[in-house]
DNA sequence: CAAATTTGTTGCGTTTATTGCAATCTAAAA
DNA sequence: TTTTAGATTGCAATAAACGCAACAAATTTG
């Protein structure tokens, strides 16, 4: 069945105001349309709404039926009105993005409460994800971006921004190489070594520089857990190799020190925000990726706007 | 805010289906005029509810709420739709009327029970009054019609049909006039009478058939109930003036017996079915008006169409 | 009771909204 | 890149809604 609400709008008028010719003034419009159009609606429905041939409208039981869920439509409007205006004023919404393990840290979580400060209503979903099962994510739109070191390529994934993030030694405060300001890949290498499995793009990028200086990488400890790396680090059994906001709160309370690794590979690796490609994103996930960006790092660069050059690995 | 609902549907079906064309094939439409109405609607709304420049449809927050009150609204018009077969089918309803005080009694209560019986989903009210407010809920429409002695005349009340009830002495079956066939006025007055108060419609008559007989009545008993006055008649206490079928239940068990009154303005005295003036009544209360026709007397008669006549006092 | 008033309804021309077709543009796929 | 499938836009045709005016019917009023 085909109901229009708008006739049952003039219809709910004419019977709220008594009579068509009233609510046709409330409603700016001649009476014979209010007539007409209840009409079409009584045709519609198939049954009578109004008891013809009199003065005043007076209901029919169906008439009264039909009110009745012309109410509960106008609270349902209400409701969505209120739900609009919170998504116009971007009260309420949701974030959701992936990242790689390395993100997590004390950096990643002043970035989520200074976004959940700012946005109260809004919600977020965070996948610690690998980097192929980051690009599913993207490319199926489960997530609306993701946050990785240089992510597999793929024509549909490109990069929104870029940052800088150098590899470091990590080791203990009273490490005898602490207070080096920087070592070689030889050196880094002799070291006791924690470092992630080799799947992990972290660990390729190491492998590469090793293997440029022709250094092998024989680590001690291999975990896919960078808590795991840190603790090892922190209890001088190892020397780890990561960005420095990973392990950003152990550096300022002085339990750990990074040092700089003498390696334009481990320079020039870079953290790459990316979003499925023409992917449109919201003001506050737009708000959020800022933020990160900055917390990244001041000197953070915005990809080229085709995205294409830092996509690919 | 103008929203209609009909975009909306469209909408739905482009989500549902994963793209316009396809929508367009479901609905029977050119896949331009989705687009054109689903544009409209972001119009309306004034936010964007699809991610535009996309092969597929994907939903903004916007849309997923627009599309969450669809669903609403879908649910709310499968109700309606509900109620309105039930209405329709005549299966639910409500009956509305009023009788005065000497119609209640075993042949009105059968009458419901016919109804009720061949109604089951209809509700009934019945008010129990005097004339004066019995017209006062048919002009405001409180009750559908009404039942009752020569109703009072007004220009906006009308007679549906009319059911001869002559007056008759009611007198227990032992009473020394039981078994004449009829008696007069001068009989009737000379003996103990129990009648209702002057503010009714019976009494007026009887007074009035006394006074053109140039009797005094000068009733014993004095009662607004019609039960009162059935119960002195069968305690021997008095006799009173009723209609048969006031006392039908007392009649055929012989406990009192009915005696005509030898007077052309007792037997001319008349029950009405009242309504408002061109009231429309649904089949359904018409229906429970026939069965009453029938109950009352099978020789009622129908009004004239134009109702005049039979409404004069 | 009859005249006056208010109200709903209907015919007809006008205005507005919707639709289909074809062309164009664009994102995604090959 | 080229190809393909889908969204969008201009334009003409169509359908719906509208207003005006006349009419009919129901109440009110005198």
């Amino acid at each position: 069945m085909q109901i229009n609400d708008r006739r049952i709008h003039f219809l709910y008028e004419a019977w709220r105001s008594g009579s068509m010719r009233q609510a046709s003034e409330i409603l700016e419009m001649a009476p014979s349309s209010i007539s007409r159009q209840i009409a079409q609606l009584e045709r519609e429905i198939g049954s009578t709404l109004i008891e013809h041939g009199r003065r005043e409208i007076v209901l029919t039981e169906a008439g009264h039926a039909v009110l009745e869920y012309y109410r509960n439509r106008h609270s349902s409007l209400e409701m969505l009105n209120a739900q609009l205006r919170d998504l116009s004023a971007a009260r309420t919404g949701h974030v959701k993005f992936a990242i790689g393990e390395g993100f997590l840290g004390e950096a990643l979580y002043r970035t989520l409460d200074e976004f959940m400060d700012g946005y109260p209503g809004f919600t977020l979903s965070l996948s610690v994800t690998d980097t192929t099962e980051m690009v599913r994510l993207l490319l199926e739109d489960e997530v609306h971006f993701g946050l990785g070191f240089h992510p597999l390529s793929h024509p549909q994934v490109v990069s929104r921004f870029r940052a800088a993030v150098p590899l470091k030694a990590i080791m203990h405060a009273a490490h005898p190489l602490a207070d080096r300001s920087s070592i070689s890949i030889a050196e880094l290498c002799a070291e006791p070594l924690a470092l992630m499995g080799q799947a992990f793009r972290i660990r390729q990028m190491i492998d590469l520089a090793a293997a440029d200086s022709g250094q092998l990488v024989s680590p001690v400890l291999v975990s896919n857990s960078i808590p795991v790396l840190i603790r090892s680090a922190c209890a001088r059994r190892a020397v780890t190799v990561l960005p420095e906001f990973s392990v950003r709160s152990e550096l300022s309370n002085g339990q750990l020190v990074a040092v700089r690794i003498v390696s334009s590979a481990m320079q020039s690796v870079y953290v790459h925000l990316i979003t499925r490609r023409n992917r449109i994103l919201s003001p506050q996930v737009m708000a959020l990726t800022e933020q990160m960006r900055k917390r990244l790092a001041p000197t953070a660069l915005y990809a080229p706007t085709d995205g294409k050059e830092p996509a690919a690995s």
